[in-house]
DNA sequence: AAATAAAATGCAAGCGCTTGCATTCCTGTT
DNA sequence: AACAGGAATGCAAGCGCTTGCATTTTATTT
């Protein structure tokens, strides 16, 4: 049996008492080192390390009211679409002794909301969150709260929101102009929930701006809405193959549901892109792995992370001198898009 | 250009003045509703609700002494490996209104025990941490804390410890024995960085556990540890199947590597699993996209994610009544995995 | 060695919240 | 109508930390 332990953690007083100073010269050894002479603050940190001592967090947010904290608040962290950027994020903040606070949204607007409350009654400093769209009460919220924000995967000339983004419209129109260009005519589209989720809906808007373009002569013959899983995938793709005429290709809102797809094509023998076509949005890893591999929108994640981060730490630090960042995305044609048969 | 906001958010004080109460009626109204007449509690809520008042946490925090909130600390964020699971342990503590707090340690012991500081002066009441095996000063400061911990992905039978996981030699050796059993006799191992790394450690002791096993037949010929990424996997490849004489079979220590060798195999032209078989471990979801499917072993993120969630609650509420439990894996076959050639 | 400036340290208030105890306000009872 | 008892509310202290200002110590100069 371990010894029960010290019930309640050392504190600054601790520190004190042990170090023999008064708690001020402490706080003042751990914040401005240079503002403490050099023997004392040997003895002070001597102390703070047979005492295990850590700052309490709550009595430093009171007295400073800053936190070095950040929130952020992504739509899901069970598969890798955020993951990558998300990593990268964190590994600048962590670098500048910023810890970072997430929240997962479920793609779900209120609990989005809720977590943003959460995080903010948190101390978050600042707010990294994805997309552009968001009920008017919770823009309300934060701007009343006056909480430097920045959106992430998307891009938007707007001087009063930082994106550290792309263009999720352009980058899929441009997507779908390539599909045109194989000689695809008759379309197939199974986007993420557009409602609430202005990156799926925008992709959407791109796609359609393509193939509704005067003189594009293709028909979009079927638009499933579902939710981003390989399940949910599987159904759509069956929704889309049944349609009368069946499309020779389908685009997808993202990897997922792209990969979903691929997979449910293999169990019914259909071939891809022989019988059918497949696009894909994001280039996750699955991207490269699923066979046919994916030909898909490359989305630059690590970089989108790491620039949010700077940006965002420097809008904390001196508000107004973030800058939004607009990243370019490229296709990556791996094999699922081809040109459909002649018949 | 938008309003300058109120430079500082409602605090108690200013919703008691709103609502013609004390400021000790409205934390009671917001702690303990029953304890505050009907007729206040309506005023109160509607001043609330009308400065968008959100509790200081580290008023609360300081007050209180605990902070509903529990931190994390994961390996790496970047795969899928653990984001399952974090995302079923998320979902448990928000329904609880339990904050979560996320770290990553990128497999790093000393970043680790950074992490876990950080988290602690931010006033986590607990710990979800990945694996056993850490620095005795991790273990010294955890402990000399009193912090409650819980450790995933993992198990032993050990009553100072928490522990929601499996056994990763006992899985491992097991998928041995189907190596073994499908015939091969020459194998090669590609493990993850042991060092510091209890599961990954477990998993290749598992397996040379069955290989050295007396009347196995097995030889060993070849071990390489390297780093969990495709990049790493690849060259880790290109080693075994250099080795004379080469493996008929390359036992993965996770899915990512297993993964990135079969799409390294494909690259030099090297059929899996007819010119040699690969086996993963983890079962994450590129395991299903692959070509050929992944052989591997199975672990029930979701389920280990939640389960953790509820004995650390219960473990935190209520010291001492939080349980180990332990999950079973089991092997997925997919294909990645057949008999040797006969030669 | 005394005077002065500069560096180091201590004092005390206050950050926003909770909570034990004291006080006031309602009921309902006799 | 007076009063007891409980419900509702207010008071005030204190959680651990920072920081402006006052005080003490040390170093520098004459």
């Amino acid at each position: 049996m371990t010894p029960p332990p010290p019930s309640t953690p050392p504190t600054l007083e601790d520190v004190a008492q042990a170090a023999g100073v008064s708690p001020s010269t402490i706080s003042r050894a751990i914040n401005t080192p240079d503002r403490v002479a050099e023997r004392t603050r040997q003895r002070i940190e001597e102390a703070i390390e047979r005492l295990g001592y850590t700052p309490n967090f709550g009595g430093r947010a009171l007295a400073t009211r800053r936190t070095n904290t950040i929130g952020a608040v992504i739509p899901s962290l069970a598969n890798s679409v955020f993951a990558g950027g998300i990593q990268a994020f964190q590994e600048v903040l962590a670098r500048e002794k910023v810890t970072l606070l997430i929240g997962s949204s479920n793609y779900d607007p209120d609990y989005e909301f809720e977590q943003i409350q959460t995080l903010i009654s948190h101390g978050a400093d600042g707010m990294l969150l994805v997309g552009s769209q968001r009920p008017e009460r919770t823009q309300q919220f934060l701007t009343s709260r006056g909480i430097p924000t920045l959106n992430v995967w998307c891009f938007h000339s707007d001087p009063d929101q930082l994106y550290v983004g792309f263009d999720n419209f352009r980058a899929a129109f441009d997507l779908a102009r390539l599909v045109l260009d194989y000689g695809h005519r008759s379309i197939g589209i199974v986007t993420g929930i557009t409602e609430g989720n202005d990156r799926a809906l925008n992709r959407l808007l791109g796609m359609q701006a393509a193939f509704d373009a005067p003189g594009s002569g293709a028909s979009v013959e079927i638009i499933e809405q579902t939710k981003y899983s390989f399940d949910h995938a599987a159904k759509a793709f069956d929704s889309v193959i049944a349609q009368a005429p069946r499309p020779t290709v389908i685009l997808a809102g993202n990897d997922v549901l792209a990969a979903g797809m691929i997979m449910r094509a293999k169990a019914l023998g259909i071939r891809v892109p022989e019988d059918i076509s497949i696009t894909g949005f994001d280039d996750i890893a699955i991207a490269q792995f699923v066979e046919p591999g994916l030909t898909t929108v490359r989305v630059p994640q690590q970089q989108m992370g790491q620039r949010a981060a700077e940006e965002l730490l420097a809008e904390i630090r001196q508000p107004g001198s973030g800058q939004s960042v607009e990243l370019l995305t490229h296709i990556i044609q791996r094999g699922s898009l081809a040109a459909p048969a002649s018949r």
